[in-house]
DNA sequence: AAAGGGCTCAACCGCTCGCTT
DNA sequence: TAAGCGAGCGGTTGAGCCCTT
């Protein structure tokens, strides 16, 4: 059996409030509050409308103080800051945004603010990609002049691969790892260069570098890849790892603009079993 | 001037949470 | 403890407006 309806839906009018049912909702509710209970507040007052209809006409337009439209760029930077670490909590970010109600944010995110930020958002990648462009040839050329000929290939620096900066609570936080994005099945060996200490070390043995190189050798499991979206996005809540929520896949969308081949190779591999590569020193090569 | 496609935003729907019995 | 209920929330819808062709 369903759950029984919260009022006569035969009886009772839908759509858009007229003036006067507007006009009679907020002098009764101005004159003796909603007594806590809306179901029960439409038929005190004569109204033919859902008590739950009333509530929100009151709190999203009759209710004093409300401010419609005209978002300011700082209202703009506290809802993207805000969906960013939190998500679609419009409650919540209504409550940092006096007279602001979570109705007009979410439409307004919606309509506007979403797009806004996603172009953004690849404006900033682009610049960023041009940028590392450069650091990773450098890397390139400094990897073929130091690594002896006997040390195990380490990272194949391909066109597919890709800087992450690293969060502030890494070991190295001024520093960025290096992954490679394709193929996700087989993890993929990845590079995590510091310019704070010099030393290299990977998950399982450290592996002993030659001095002044700075860096460190990891193999991409996903909290290393995820250790430098973490930091950049500037948010700890991020459950890596979960996805069959509605939320995460519009995190999955805005992620994807900065991290394409990240987001894309991390679904993947969750499809997927994952796999430790191993390095065979007999034969000098990498194993899944 | 008219058509139609896109956009905005008020309102609805259905779900979860928490309180009461 | 479980069931019932209302409040609150986020997702979605659709009417009306605006802009372009």
């Amino acid at each position: 059996m369903g759950r029984a309806p919260c009022c006569d839906k035969a009886n009772v009018k839908k759509g858009p409030w007229s003036p006067e049912e507007d006009a009679k909702l907020k002098a009764y509710i101005e004159e003796n509050g909603t007594g806590g209970n809306w179901i029960a507040l439409p038929q005190k007052i004569g109204l033919k409308r859902c008590g739950k209809s009333c509530r929100l006409r009151w709190l999203n337009y009759l209710r004093p103080n409300i401010k419609h439209g005209g978002f300011s760029e700082e209202e703009d930077d506290i809802i993207c800051s805000l969906y960013i670490n939190i998500g679609s909590r419009w409650s919540i970010i209504a409550a940092q945004l006096p007279g602001r109600t979570d109705n007009d944010i979410k439409n307004y995110w919606n309509t506007s603010l979403k797009k806004k930020l996603l172009s953004k958002q690849q404006k900033e990648e682009q610049a960023r990609r041009a940028s590392w462009f450069s650091v990773k040839q450098e890397m390139k050329r400094e990897t073929e002049e130091y690594w002896p000929q006997q040390q195990p290939p380490l990272m194949p620096l391909t066109s597919t691969s890709t800087a992450i900066p690293h969060s502030m609570n890494s070991p190295h936080p001024y520093g960025f790892s290096y992954v490679e994005a394709h193929p996700f099945s087989v993890l993929s060996p990845a590079f995590s260069i510091s310019p704070i200490n010099n030393t290299y070390s990977q998950v399982g043995a450290p592996f002993q570098g030659l001095a002044g190189f700075p860096g460190e050798l990891i193999y991409s499991n996903n909290q290393q890849i995820f250790d430098g979206m973490e930091g950049f996005y500037g948010t700890d809540n991020m459950v890596v790892g979960s996805s069959s929520s509605a939320e995460s896949s519009s995190w999955g969308d805005i992620y994807s603009l900065g991290f394409p081949q990240i987001v894309s190779g991390f679904e993947a591999c969750q499809q997927s079993t994952p796999q430790v590569s191993t390095y065979d020193e007999q034969h000098c090569t990498w194993a899944a």
